[in-house]
DNA sequence: TGACAACTACTGGTGAACCCGTAGAATCAA
DNA sequence: TTGATTCTACGGGTTCACCAGTAGTTGTCA
């Protein structure tokens, strides 16, 4: 329901978040301080405070300290990133969208198989729905 | 080389020269106004001077109107806008991509044939380089 | 209870994307 | 040549992401 769009930043902040289930700023900054550039304190605890408004986030507090719990699923987030910038890029067009995706990749066997799994898998539902073969 | 980063809008003008090879402001102000929101033909004059700027697009004289060429090849920007939103997004984990970019979308026979002839290209490559099956 | 350490609230600044209007230049037709 | 039309140059305004400092609050511990 929640329209959520995460930022870059945002959505580092959130995977903190859904890793520990949750945590406090003083953990997420040390977390994404760790990974990538240095963060001030209050930098990060201004994000949560925009984070929150935009529904991202809730928090309670513990000692004196708040934190921070996640109010989206990562799942779902990553699925409308991920369909988010396929329309936007490509216009929805998947398999181009995939051609350029595994272009520069190179894939593990593990992954190639998986990645076939999930076309049998979809092959399962084409031959379900379009049993009559209408568009 | 040039290290391009489209944005939106810039994507959405891009598109319209790579389809066209090449078009003058009015014509990409007409193109966008009717797939989308109608901007003002200013706006996208004011695009496209920031685009030169970046190198982009290029733009020649003709009669009193400018005509804009892409200087970037539409195959290596989608290239590198997926791959960034790979790393970005899902640290670099394309299977878990692909699940998310797949589940939401119902995928035709002819893309899922696409999609196994691309995992076979893959599995070649793959046998080639990991003949003895380490990690 | 008092001082200190760590936290939060609030405010501001910067840069980029985005949008558009006005003024002036260029072109063309009458 | 002149007027209308259509273009470009330029400048400005808005919004948002991002970053951080200051001031005030809160909890803790001696």
């Amino acid at each position: 329901m929640a329209d959520f769009d995460p930022t870059d930043r945002e959505l580092e902040a959130l995977k903190v978040l859904w890793e520990r289930g949750e945590a406090t700023v003083r953990e997420v900054c040390d977390a994404v301080s760790q990974t990538g550039e240095p963060l001030a304190y209050t930098t990060v605890l201004s994000l949560f405070q925009v984070m929150e408004q935009k529904g991202l986030v809730e928090h309670r507090k513990q000692g004196k300290a708040y934190v921070y719990r996640p109010l989206v699923e990562r799942k779902n987030t990553f699925r409308k990133l991920a369909g988010g910038f396929l329309d936007r890029v490509f216009d929805g067009a998947v398999d181009e969208y995939l051609v350029h995706a595994l272009e520069g990749k190179k894939l593990s066997a593990s992954e190639l198989d998986q990645l076939e799994a999930m076309i049998a898998k979809a092959r399962g539902k084409q031959s379900d729905k379009n049993k009559w073969g209408q568009q």
